[in-house]
RNA sequence: CGCGGGGUGGAGCAGCUUGGUAGCUCGUCGGGCUCAUAACCCGAAGGCCGUAGGUUCAAAUCCUGCCCCCGCAA
């Protein structure tokens, strides 16, 4: 490990000049909290383009686009730094540095050449663990009771430049990947600001990542939401509360009625449950043991059991598709009464 | 004009294709059983079937307009 000299250019200026790169809330969050940091002044915000989305498909701005707009800042939305143009509209803005989060775009080395001081990312995890693009939710769903935002210089590698300042936050047993989101956001912004006044004192170091600790935190696929109940309900609840609220935790019923009628599948979204289990759920899933993973055992304190590996999961709140999520019991009483033995898979 | 699901007593659903007595699970209220209970038994209340119009002897059901809710190519 190295400790490499501060910057080049110290903060001769004041305050430093500072180009804003991100995108959606975790972004927005970040930006919120350096317009009320004197240390820096903003003079340009990058964004993603605008994109369809939602109902109507009506074009939707990112989050950072909107509160750049309302802050009266200049917006760019190039959909990469391929052109030279881009790039020399970047460079005329003669940032110190530039400040990165979540942006969505792997920028090249002829744009992180651009700041006079260097190219700052805030990451949302403890690195060199979990790299990539989705550390948040990989961290959940790893059942990890720590993770954290790092401040790292950046370099044309996937979040491999040097370590400038980390902090650890806590995980905990009911967190998701929404609510760590806002949590992280909050922290990797007041590091930031104290990584930015470190770096006008001169008492910013870098520290270079451990390579061999390194690990990749892939983007999550829609596949990886569908439940395997041949899990244990521990491992179940950090997947589900990793996934939650995107792509979301999802599997079919299969439903047989007492009785010839044929039911049809109901495919449902489940939000994070009761974990661990109450005495009354534990007491109810032992005398069920035989079933296969997978079945619906019953509803006890408005939650439905499901078995799963070792026991069961007891889920709160599921939601059918098209519908509004709804508690254990009402899913049970509305769709699943009289069908014994109702298999998720 | 992107695609799709839906609005039925307090909750969640079925019924709609093939118009004709309002169904199911739960909750609520009364009673019973029990040491007891989220269990069980008996009984009851509660609905202009989103809304406006149309077709018809007859509309939750078929047709049209409108309103509202929800999911999706993060």
């Amino acid at each position: 490990m190295s400790h490499d000299a501060v910057c080049a250019v110290k903060a001769t200026t004041s305050p430093l000049s500072a180009v804003f790169m991100g995108t959606p809330a975790f972004a927005a969050a970040i930006l919120q909290r350096l317009l009320t940091f004197d240390g820096i002044r903003i003079t340009a915000v990058y964004t993603q383009p605008d994109k369809p989305a939602g109902r109507g498909k009506t074009m939707k701005a990112p989050e950072v686009k909107m509160l750049a707009l309302e802050q009266g800042l200049p917006v760019h939305q190039p959909r990469n730094f391929k052109l030279n143009e881009d790039v020399e509209i970047l460079a005329a803005y003669k940032p110190d540095v530039l400040l990165v989060a979540a942006y969505g775009l792997l920028l090249p080395q002829r744009v992180l050449d651009i700041p006079k001081c260097m190219p700052i990312n805030v990451h949302a995890s403890l690195l060199p663990k979990y790299r990539g693009a989705a550390p948040i939710q990989r961290s959940v769903m790893h059942g990890d009771s720590v993770t954290g935002v790092t401040i790292m210089r950046m370099e044309a590698g996937l979040d491999t430049g040097a370590i400038l300042l980390q902090r650890a936050v806590g995980i905990d047993i009911n967190d998701t990947a929404a609510t760590l989101h806002v949590e992280l956001a909050e922290e990797g912004a007041e590091l930031l600001v104290t990584a930015l006044e470190r770096l006008a004192a001169g008492t910013l170091h870098a520290i270079e990542q451990d390579e061999s600790r390194a690990t990749h935190a892939a983007k999550l696929t829609k596949a990886e939401g569908h439940v395997n109940f041949d899990l244990t309900g521990q491992v179940l609840h950090a997947q589900i509360r990793g996934l939650t609220p995107w792509p979301g935790a999802f599997t079919t019923i299969r439903r047989q009625a007492t009785g010839e009628t044929v039911l049809p599948d109901v495919s449902v979204v489940f939000s994070p449950g009761i974990f661990p289990l109450t005495p009354a759920m534990q007491k109810f899933a032992e005398e069920r043991q035989d079933k296969a993973n997978g079945t619906v055992l019953g509803v006890v304190e408005d939650a439905l059991l499901i078995r799963c590996a070792g026991g069961c999961y007891a889920f709160s709140q599921v939601r059918p598709a098209g519908k509004n999520a709804m508690s254990g019991r009402a899913f049970y009483n509305g769709y699943l009464a009289n069908t014994p033995n109702a298999l998720c898979g």
